[in-house]
DNA sequence: TCCAAAGTGTAGCCTTTGCTACAAATCCAA
DNA sequence: TTGGATTTGTAGCAAAGGCTACACTTTGGA
């Protein structure tokens, strides 16, 4: 017998080496739409209140250099979720803006639970940023019901 | 005036652009050393239940290549987190250890708060797996107290 | 109007983190 | 003991996502 089952009541100690990487490969995945994600939601965000989106307003918000934002403008566009002309600003695809509009509510819903467990505002905010990206639709509907249930 | 302040329970709709740069170069930040927080992890429990971590046990449980395996292995030799000999496995550092020790027992609280609030148990370990890198000291502090008032 | 500041775009470089292909070492079983 | 299978290591490639430096538009105020 190779992999023994562990014992009633005990804590999974390490995961079936196929379970494991699937696990690490998806984690993978996901990380790499966190970026296009952040830009998608961002552009939303200064459309909706400023009403253009600048690669240098782009480029200040995300902390980046504006010669990074461009790089991952160009991504954006050939990727189907934003489109730009030179000089001209950006704007989202239709694929760009249902990207946003689900990748700011997680955000919210993730905002909220942290807020709802006890973790302090800016800590949430803060974490929230790097945490969204990993949460899948299944822990978003249990976040959304624990919350429903707090009243 | 230029950033007028939301009215009294106003959702944030926008941080003021130094706070979300700052948020987003900490998110990065985070990311940059989570593929050194899994090795560590992984390298701790192969060395703690199998005796041995080799190169293509890492490998096969990552789901990435041997070659891309004994990269990163080289990278955490770089950062002093980890020993290894030419066809000799590898071991950790007392830094290695230390590392491993935390991002387990984060690794835990992540999963355990997940599952308090509802999350199914292959969602909480597969969303874990992602997130448990974006939660920073005052959330966890959190989740622990949440958890302990849950009996 | 026009020119300087601000914004935009391009080029080229670096590191990380993947990969495949090939070469060298080790190990085990006949 | 030896030779094939496995493991390990190396080399070289690519894409993502950073950066600086430099050049070109655009725009707004004197």
């Amino acid at each position: 017998m190779i992999a023994p089952k562990p014992e009633p009541g005990h804590l999974d100690p390490m995961p079936a080496e196929p379970t494991q990487a699937r696990r690490f490969g998806k984690a993978r995945t996901a990380q790499a739409s966190a970026l296009l994600e952040d830009y998608a939601e961002l552009i939303a965000d200064l459309l909706a209140s400023g009403g253009e989106a600048r690669p240098t307003d782009i480029a200040r918000r995300l902390g980046v250099s504006h010669a990074t934002a461009i790089k991952t403008i160009a991504r954006l566009k050939r990727e189907g979720l934003a489109t730009a002309r030179p000089y001209r600003g950006v704007f989202l695809t239709e694929a760009g803006e249902q990207l946003a509009a689900r990748v700011k509510s997680r955000h919210l819903l993730v905002v909220a639970l942290l807020r709802a467990v006890g973790v302090p505002a800016e800590a949430a905010e803060q974490d929230a940023e790097g945490i969204e990206h990993h949460v899948s639709d299944a822990s978003l509907a249990a976040f959304s019901t624990f919350l429903k249930s707090l009243g």
